[in-house]
DNA sequence: AGGAAAACCTGCGTGC
DNA sequence: TGCACGCAGGTTTTCC
């Protein structure tokens, strides 16, 4: 479900329903095997630590405390919402914090492919982030980043764009509308790419994200910001989804292509 | 070694 | 109405 524009909203939500300061009290588990089983002891250990910030790195929610960082990642349905005490929990609540104040946020997942785990203050020593790439909308991705990640590579652009190995927080709903606006079609061997796209590239990127994290994100179905709002970036989707509708810019039908297991959606007239 | 497919799950829409 | 099938904003594991 969610990729990096609709996880910045998450933390932002998060953040104003959990005030910076805020201690743990308490974590309810009400199930343990999610995509991972839950280090439910170590977590358990975070009790008492206050919180310092809640922040995004690709598309992970990191809960920063003086404890060091507990993490959490959505997987496809995971979602973050607040749970009054009033409320009872939902069939797919799976993990709730109770904070200072009588705050508590509850963690719900419906296909269970999200996780948690901790680490230090210093995250990118931690395995699961030595794996992960740079920042999208960070100074570190442009032109020549790219240009270097796509040298040799031989797998198609669309699947070079989801290794979060390369850069981190794009998914397929923005790789495709990414493609398409650059006029690349999604199978192209990356390493062909013209150099002279990547600019253009990386630029619309950029653009798509920061736009999208304004708009709230994308809600094609499931997600749901903490305050249970739907995003509203999926109106400005010009292929996602758009399979067999006609191509804004030369009314061509879109086309649906399979690779490496996940749907493309692309503009066999405008891409190239 | 790198790339593709399968696996991990539940729910929903479609077509018979 | 019911059931089988395919598909879903992701990532890891397995298999060529």
């Amino acid at each position: 479900m969610p990729e990096l524009p609709e996880v910045e909203n998450v933390c932002r939500g998060l953040s104003e329903i959990v005030p910076q300061g805020s201690t743990i009290q308490s974590f309810e588990f009400f199930r343990k095997d999610l995509r991972f089983k839950l280090p439910i002891k170590k977590l358990q250990s975070f009790k008492g630590a206050q919180l310092r910030s809640i922040e995004r790195r690709a598309k992970y929610i990191l809960f920063k405390t003086d404890r060091g960082v507990l993490f959490s990642h959505l997987g496809m349905t995971g979602q973050w919402r607040e749970l009054k005490k009033s409320e009872s929990r939902g069939k797919h609540d799976h993990l709730l914090i109770a904070f200072s104040k009588n705050i508590q946020i509850v963690y719900s997942d419906p296909r269970r492919f999200g996780f948690f785990d901790w680490a230090t203050d210093n995250i990118e020593s931690h395995p699961r982030f030595k794996e992960i790439g740079i920042e999208p909308l960070s100074e570190e991705f442009n032109a020549d980043f790219l240009e270097k990640f796509f040298a040799h590579k031989d797998s198609p652009v669309k699947s070079a764009l989801l290794d979060q190995k390369g850069v981190a927080g794009l998914g397929n709903i923005y790789v495709c509308e990414a493609l398409f606006r650059t006029g690349i079609r999604p199978q192209k061997k990356a390493r062909l790419v013209p150099a002279l796209k990547l600019p253009l590239l990386v630029k619309e990127i950029k653009k798509i994200l920061e736009a999208s994290i304004l708009a709230g994100g994308s809600t094609i179905k499931d997600y749901r910001n903490p305050v249970n709002g739907q995003g509203g970036y999926q109106d400005q989707h010009l292929v996602y989804g758009r399979e067999g509708q006609l191509c804004s810019i030369c009314h061509s039908p879109i086309k649906n292509l399979r690779l490496s297991g996940r749907s493309s959606f692309w503009c066999p007239t405008c891409q190239d």
